[in-house]
DNA sequence: GTTATAATCGAATCTGCATTAGATTATTTC
DNA sequence: GAAATAATCTAATGCAGATTCGATTATAAC
């Protein structure tokens, strides 16, 4: 029968964390299986048992992130009562306190998804049973790229419904939320813990330039695009 | 005596645009140097006359691609009779327009600095001269990170006048440029020569975004951080 | 305690490249 | 055309690192 796993055991989500912070620290093609197995007391070896192949754990990696940082959005888009800019300005704001508060799965997000396009199918002479694995890790890296549409889908909704109601200015709703995400993806590249300014001061700021584009006060709107 | 280069061979300008053209489609630890090579009729070894290593070919290629985005903003920086805002804008349109321009040197100046930092160190064993050209290329690669750190500061300082003077609200200036760069090497990420706008275009509507966020017409400054 | 299987390890493979070695060809200079 | 060197090639070399194999240990279920 099915056992239950040793509690003193490695279990999957302890290493997608360690792993996420060796990705951040030496990248991915860097990173070796042996550092990550090493950052959980592990051998090379052992991570096979979790994780069919290198491609996979790092699409495990990056799917955790951005489940993490959905499920912190995704509850404020459909607030009742909130405006789209009071929606808005809570999502920017837990983008970024989100990135910082785990720069290594923020760095990742933008460097890491890179090597994902670029995993190598297995070579000629593969047992069918490699080929049949490659094929399941396409379909999963498809779903996570879906999945990352998605995310940005929950930001062009508030700003479109923002727009529509005439709350925002007519902006060019895809790239102004490209130009956001750019912006906040940035924060991970370059965040430090012990910098200046902790995740919610930069978001505080950062929030403060976008806004002002979509919402103008007292009533000066002329003279802007 | 030295002599003249023949016309029809391949000079390292060539290799450093093809290179940075299979970088972006294929990212740093993925393209082979026989890809590369490739690129311009050459064979792998042939490389290797031109650039002491695929790390050196990398940094020639970052080089290239931060040196032609610096010419372009620098002159705008210090021309005279235009208020920072003016400055600012041209800043934004160059930048941008310059990434959409070359979307393999803009996708490499975003995802393969990553690399840049990883490079290997010669192992045990080798031979003095290997170990010399390591530490050169250390030091070349340092001189690229405080380019970039002053590609950065021409930002900076056009936004910090702005403030000075009065004529942009207080804002945080680092984080301000850090914000305006991450959307605008986003775009690297992103944009697609056949997508529904132009780098113009494109350029024009983020600069829409940053614009107000400094500048606030009629008057109507109240009400903002 | 016996069995099944989860979790781990040490010690091979196996292979894909970066890089080197050693010619060969092309071009310029004189 | 001879000398020098630039530019290229073909054919190794070498190695790091992902992945596999076959054991071994630990734990749960019964």
């Amino acid at each position: 029968m099915a056992r239950k796993p040793a509690d003193q055991s490695v279990n999957r989500e302890e290493i997608i964390t360690a792993a996420a912070d060796v990705l951040s620290r030496r990248g991915y093609e860097t990173a070796t299986m042996k550092d990550i197995a090493a950052a959980v007391n592990l051998t090379a070896a052992s991570l096979y048992h979790h994780f069919r192949s290198k491609d996979a754990l790092l699409l495990a990696v990056l799917e955790m992130g951005l489940e993490f940082t959905i499920n912190r959005i995704q509850p404020i888009t459909c607030q009742r009562g909130l405006s789209a800019e009071e929606r808005l300005r809570a999502m920017i704001r837990e983008h970024i306190v989100g990135v910082a508060d785990n720069p290594a799965v923020g760095a990742a997000m933008v460097f890491e998804i890179h090597a994902l396009s670029h995993a190598k199918p297995p070579t000629r002479r593969a047992k069918p049973e490699d080929v049949q694995a490659f094929e399941a890790f396409l379909t999963q890296r498809d779903a996570f790229f879906r999945r990352r549409d998605a995310f940005e889908h929950l930001f062009r909704a508030v700003v479109q419904e923002g727009v529509r109601s005439g709350e925002f200015h007519p902006v060019d709703v895809p790239i102004f939320v490209k130009a956001l995400l750019g912006a906040n993806n940035w924060v991970g590249v370059w965040y430090r813990p012990d910098g200046r300014l902790s995740g919610e001061a930069i978001a505080a700021e950062i929030t403060g330039y976008f806004i002002p584009a979509l919402v103008m006060r007292k009533g000066a709107r002329d003279g802007l695009v």
